[in-house]
DNA sequence: ATCTTTATCGGGAACGATTGCGTTAAAATA
DNA sequence: TATTTTAACGCAATCGTTCCCGATAAAGAT
């Protein structure tokens, strides 16, 4: 079941011309007297004809339309990113093709393959906890597939990259705590292997350093796949209360880990922050309205998704592979509320 | 800049057998001995081929790939349609094509305008608050694109809807509030012209009208962009505020109503639920740890991408325009929590 | 009046994949 | 051995657009 769309074979015939008049009519092409083009412009609105983009695309080697692949769409980092995207994309006559990981290399590569069939004109990523083999997307940036990383980066391909700042971020969290008079603190961190896990680790550890507060290792704990299962924030938040010196305060190391440990410490009556304080990145704008108010690190999620995007085109757009890359930084906030 | 793709004429070449053969040993025909198709697709491994897509869609007429539309991606409710509507998309190999109307009906026909140029096989739609002229999508809907309708549907169009049951959420909501004792209850509503709005109106009113509580217009208020701005809820609630006899309890009508409700008690300070109770549709997952934790009704949000997604796919790998549409009205959850 | 320029249009070959039809040779049958 | 069947492959058209050429006629230049 499809719907018949008129052609400009259609538009051709009825008005006696040549497809390549009518070509030239609606791409408003000079070698084309304005009676004709005005006659083929009426008939076409007429009739509504609509190019197929299909045949364009195969014509032209350009698809206009790009990927995203990120590990979940309902996650409130991830869609403000989207619309990010989304509306600098539309801006510029792209079409934007969503796929989710799921946190799954699995899943991640297949969407991959897909989406590279000569289908996406440029692709904007923020890798899956479980990526390690990045073989296939090293091998499609090489022939030349624009790629923009958000987020979670990938230090062995060159290209255009838009983060926030981790680093600080977790340092002024960490040093917030500090300030605060916490002395145990706690990481609960996404999976060690991403890039924004290490950063916001080296930060933790420099705040800590800074005010010679030791880096314990069981203080440190993990959620492989960044907080998506309840499951596994209660685990690694059980792990940290069983130790004999508590922690007295966590830092949260992502979205859905900082509302799992909120979550976690409602279940088991843990007073927040009297018993234990609690801090961590998250761009969910309920954390204002939480119990008690939550203090979070916001990250700029809809300007890192328009910086993805503006960079994306103009890679796109450029004649020649560009040399030079971009790693854009984006600042943190540092939301202080009730929880700490 | 674009990535150089092998073809089959490439493998061809190599091979020095003919484009025909190649394709026919890449879609596993019969006619084609086991020799060759095993050296075919050992080579296309080899040099990893990948079909051009474009080429394909021209070809078929079909390109396997769908179009949908939401008020705003960055909405929990549409995120997790779009997640229900995306895993079940990836699996039947289709992508999934995503703008955003930004509850603006321009904005909405431009996207739809885009999608619709011989470039989607179906589309998914949730119509903005705005939209009133649905010319345009009755015309592709009567050209023979397969549609279908989720959360926001228009009756005039006769195809697959999938819905929550919005008379029932919104009469349980109510009743729950009038067993809970109170009396002056208030509707904080979205945009009148919505199906969802007409619904909830309905099943808010029969609650009423079954306890004998008069439905009075004053105590029923619209946010016209569904709360995608605050000051649009703000002036609304400052509204039953200025009332001379106030409402005891709030029935909002979205999720970004009942958000901004709740934002809004909090910055005038009244005590929920002792000054005024809430209660409203939302999806958002934190609700649970809000201050106080939020009676919510919530809607089966993936599940209503699952099945938009798998009606859509139903429609579209039919031969003949179906005939028969149904509307799917999946129930709603209602939880209590301390807000009533 | 002849030649050159210019404007305006048509013919037809791409883009990459698919497929009906024709061809060839081998295998099967009479 | 003669004939028919069948397996395996090539040729060429097609999908809808774009664009390089070439053709034509009118306009301008000499």
């Amino acid at each position: 079941m499809k719907l018949s769309a008129v052609t400009i074979k259609d538009i051709s015939r009825e008005l006696n011309l040549s497809t390549s008049t009518v070509s030239r009519a609606l791409r408003d092409s000079h070698e084309i007297s304005i009676e004709t083009k005005q006659l083929i412009l009426d008939y076409a609105r007429k009739i509504n004809y609509k190019p197929n983009r299909n045949a364009q695309s195969l014509k032209e080697k350009k698809s206009h339309s790009i990927g995203v692949i990120v590990s979940e769409i309902a996650n409130s980092f991830f869609s403000q990113v989207i619309n990010g995207i989304e509306s600098i994309a539309s801006k510029n006559g792209y079409t934007v093709n969503i796929s989710q990981s799921m946190e799954s290399a699995e899943r991640e590569l297949m969407n991959l393959e897909y989406l590279t069939s000569s289908f996406i004109d440029g692709l904007i990523i923020s890798v899956s906890t479980e990526t390690k083999n990045h073989l296939y997307l090293k091998e499609v940036h090489e022939k030349g597939l624009p790629i923009v990383f958000v987020d979670r980066v990938i230090d062995e391909i060159e290209t255009h990259k838009v983060i926030a700042d981790n680093f600080k971020g977790a340092y002024k969290a960490t040093k917030h705590l500090i300030n605060k008079g916490y002395s145990k603190i706690a990481l609960v961190s996404n999976h060690a292997g991403l890039s924004i896990a290490k950063e916001r680790l080296e930060g933790y550890k420099a705040a800590l350093s800074e005010a010679k507060i030791p880096v314990k290792d069981n203080m440190i704990v993990f959620c492989d796949h960044g907080g998506m299962l309840y499951s596994e924030v209660e685990s690694a938040m059980n792990s940290l209360m069983r130790l004999r010196t508590k922690p007295d305060a966590i830092f949260a190391g992502s979205d859905k880990i900082t509302t799992g440990c909120m979550r976690f410490m409602k279940n088991k009556k843990i007073r927040v922050p009297e018993d234990l304080a609690l801090i961590g990145f998250s761009n969910n704008d309920l954390t204002e309205l939480l119990n008690p108010p939550l203090s979070v690190i916001k990250q700029p999620a809809f300007e890192m998704g328009e910086a993805a995007m503006t960079l994306l085109l103009s890679m796109m757009e450029s004649k020649r592979p560009q040399q030079k890359f971009e790693t854009r930084i984006q600042s943190t906030e540092l939301l202080i509320r009730k929880s700490t």
